[in-house]
DNA sequence: CAGCATCCTGCGAGATACTG
DNA sequence: CAGTATCTCGCAGGATGCTG
């Protein structure tokens, strides 16, 4: 029974949506891409742009992203070391859905406001 | 050592993308949104159209997002008893979203065939 | 500063079998 | 047809502590 479970890495692939989200796994994944979109940050940035986040986690996605191309990592020469992500083309091509996404959110968060009062 | 964990559902609610993407959870959801979106399927239709989605996780999914008010799931009286889902006023504000992810999804289709070339 | 190491949790998902 | 039940795995994530 070894061999029970399939590797694949994304179940949904074979899907319209999954050549997209593929990129977007892990719940932090879109708003990392989102941050950088806006320009270069360095970890600690990144850090404290996103709340809640922990180093480990941070590392984890930008890592991922990294070998999937999304993301670039540049390491600064300086005395203390710091390091610089940025977006890769590829990373560029995932922003409009990312935006569609935050306008979304934007749109539902006014509906909720609304429905509140 | 309790509460230990936090029983937040959605990490991300906090930041810009987290509104929307709360509604995304899963990696089968998008593609049941993004079916929905082109009218009312019944749960055999969706199974199909969704590649190797199993019974359980189908259901998982639909019972989830008609909870927090995404889709509607109407109960035909018939003989073979069938249940339509469709997609609610909420669900439809996020067809947007769905929609610029399959959009990507196809430009990085053409980027990789291009790649490969 | 920018991480890594370690340990632990919960959820999404897959497989298989069964039901009103 | 439209599910439910049960079991199992793997991954994303959280907490805490340590390092070049």
């Amino acid at each position: 029974m070894a061999l029970k479970y399939r590797k694949n890495k994304s179940p949904v692939a074979l899907c319209p949506v999954g050549e997209c989200m593929a990129f977007l796994r892990g719940a932090w994944t879109p708003n990392i891409i989102w941050l950088l979109s806006g320009g270069p940050r360095r970890f600690s940035e990144l850090r404290k742009d996103i709340t809640n986040i922990s180093a480990k986690v941070l590392t984890t996605r930008l890592r991922n992203l990294e070998e999937l191309g999304v993301i670039r990592r540049q390491v600064m020469p300086t005395s203390p070391p710091s390091v610089e992500y940025s977006l890769s083309d590829l990373g560029e091509e995932l922003t409009p859905a990312i935006a569609a996404i935050v306008s979304v959110g934007h749109r539902l968060k006014k509906r909720a406001a609304k429905a509140a009062a």
